[in-house]
DNA sequence: CTGCATTTGTACGTATGTATA
DNA sequence: ATATACATACGTACAAATGCA
């Protein structure tokens, strides 16, 4: 039986999908951690930990009491 | 042959030596559940399983959002 | 300067599903 | 069947940084 993949990646895949096409752009902000978890239907801690997983790709900064950017694409 | 602990008493076993030894002192914040999980290289849950251990023990109190501590020595 | 709202970041507590022994 | 263990997920709570009125 397939494993499904977890919330967290299935949300983080997704948005790197997203930055790739260039629908966000680098520099863009993208929308609040809380946003995407009403966006994909999770919980912010889950959101929260998409966003870290993206982090850790390099494909995003952000700073407390700011937001999350689009990393400039290398 | 002696039946092996399970790790999560193993944990609570080694975290309250600390404890007794002064190691961890009254009042002092204990790492993370997330810390302890890596220092002991167990699961979050086996971890949290641990710490409610010694809650169970009252070695330790903590409070939701903002971590565990050890308990005044009675 | 002083609150207040927004947002990231951290952390606990609980629950579920799977796997294993 | 029961206990252990891991990974995931949710919800809640609070701290810290930032910007703005």
């Amino acid at each position: 039986m397939p494993t499904r993949p977890p919330h967290y990646r299935r949300v983080a895949d997704d948005i790197e999908a997203k930055i790739r096409s260039g629908e966000y752009a680098p520099g863009q902000q993208l929308p609040s951690v809380s946003d995407i978890g009403e966006l994909y239907s999770v919980a912010r801690s889950t959101a929260y930990r998409a966003v870290k997983e993206l982090h850790a790709r390099n494909l995003i900064y952000g700073q407390q009491g700011q937001g999350v950017f689009v990393a400039e694409a290398k």
